[in-house]
DNA sequence: GCAGCAACGGGATTTTATCCCGGAGGCAGA
DNA sequence: TCTGCCTCCGGGATAAAATCCCGTTGCTGC
């Protein structure tokens, strides 16, 4: 490797912070520079620093991740920035690639993963782990700016409007709440959902949530604190 | 120091734990044996090493770190736990505690801190971030067993039948199976349901779901893959 | 125009939930 | 022992919701 690539690292945990710093002091390629617990602090450090690199924790104590992303995004065009987060959710994924990321990875992860990870987006590469459906991979490299969309053998038989239903009944909306908000007959809403069971061969409102969980349509680690 | 001391780490992020063990890899004093990402695998890894020290994170998937805790006190009465979490709440040190640990560190200390604690621990003293207030300190050590039950506000109010009933029902398991698994009427299960929801004051399924992800009643995670 | 599908919703029926009721049995204290 | 209290159990009446089957509308492609 021709030289040492810089790494900024942002993450409100400063054990996680030097747990990264160590990990990554064992691998020739990178080099921690600097690093930041808050948005606005990475920011400075960002433009002060301009490093090569920015591994960035998803959830920061003054703002999102996502913001800071896209902050740096538009001051540093050269700058890479990987996304790290506890949260498998295709809503945040989808997200952070729009504002810029160049790469995604969970922190139940492991540890060559994101070396993995941050060789390949230094090159200027996209990477999102593995352990994400490669659907919702393949989808954000094709979608490019628009909304990446998910697809399962069964998802994709779900119209639009299907697909919207479900979202909501998964994230627990009783029926009637789901007709207001869309404006329709709660019958229609029952009608929807009876379609949705049949062609996802679901039986029963639990496991269209476990299904929906699967599919990284709710965030179920959200409901543990 | 005469001897290397011995560490398990727990935590279910592979990534952290991979932090620890960089970190930990640049101090003599200690030497990383073991690693385990569930609560399961913390109890076979320490009763198969028998660990100086173990380094345990308070939420785990699987089980609380306070749970995990407590098994590996009865099993090895020499082994030390040093207690990691996010969380500063009165309630988590005071419960660590009780169960057998002997340190106690948020995971927003520098890693100073986290050798400090450690160093410390092993030499069986008592060791609590200093971040956290003095009082809290002074309290749990006069509280002794007052404060034991912490377990939850509402689900104590249950009777264990009404526990027994919930389970099922967090589960996902349709009424009329529930009366069959207890041999009791459907009638009899729907009241049993009614109970619960106005003792925890909940109202819907999906509440009842969640309430039972938070208190580790069931496991979500089981769901994602 | 017409076939096909999506979105919408009605009507009749069945299933489920809700609210209120009472009985059997265990258990603690007077 | 008797009395009150609570748990567990279930019934009956009623309200709500789900289910099944039906038709309408509107759009799209041939």
């Amino acid at each position: 490797m021709s030289k040492k690539k810089t790494v900024l690292i942002v993450d409100d945990h400063p054990l996680f912070r030097e747990g990264l710093k160590s990990l990554l002091a064992g691998h020739s390629g990178f080099e921690v520079v600097g690093e930041a617990g808050t948005g606005r602090e990475a920011l400075l450090k960002a433009e002060e620093l301009r490093p090569d690199l920015v591994v960035m924790d998803l959830s920061l104590p003054d703002q999102s991740g996502i913001d800071v992303t896209r902050s740096i995004r538009g001051l540093l065009s050269e700058t890479r920035i990987m996304m790290l987060s506890m949260h498998s959710k295709i809503d945040y994924i989808t997200e952070a690639f729009q504002v810029g990321a160049t790469g995604y990875v969970v922190k139940e992860s492991a540890s060559e993963r994101l070396i993995e990870c941050l060789e390949t987006v230094s090159r200027g590469e996209y990477f999102i782990d593995a352990s994400l459906s490669h659907q919702v991979a393949k989808n954000l490299m094709e979608s490019g700016e628009k909304a990446a969309k998910i697809t399962d053998a069964g998802y994709g038989l779900l119209t639009s409007r299907e697909q919207q239903v479900m979202r909501l009944i998964a994230e627990g909306l009783a029926t009637k709440k789901i007709a207001e908000k869309l404006f329709i007959s709660p019958k229609t809403v029952e009608n929807h959902r009876t379609n949705i069971m049949n062609k996802l061969d679901l039986h029963s409102a639990m496991e269209l949530v476990r299904y929906a969980a699967k599919l990284g349509l709710i965030d179920v680690d959200l409901w543990k604190s």
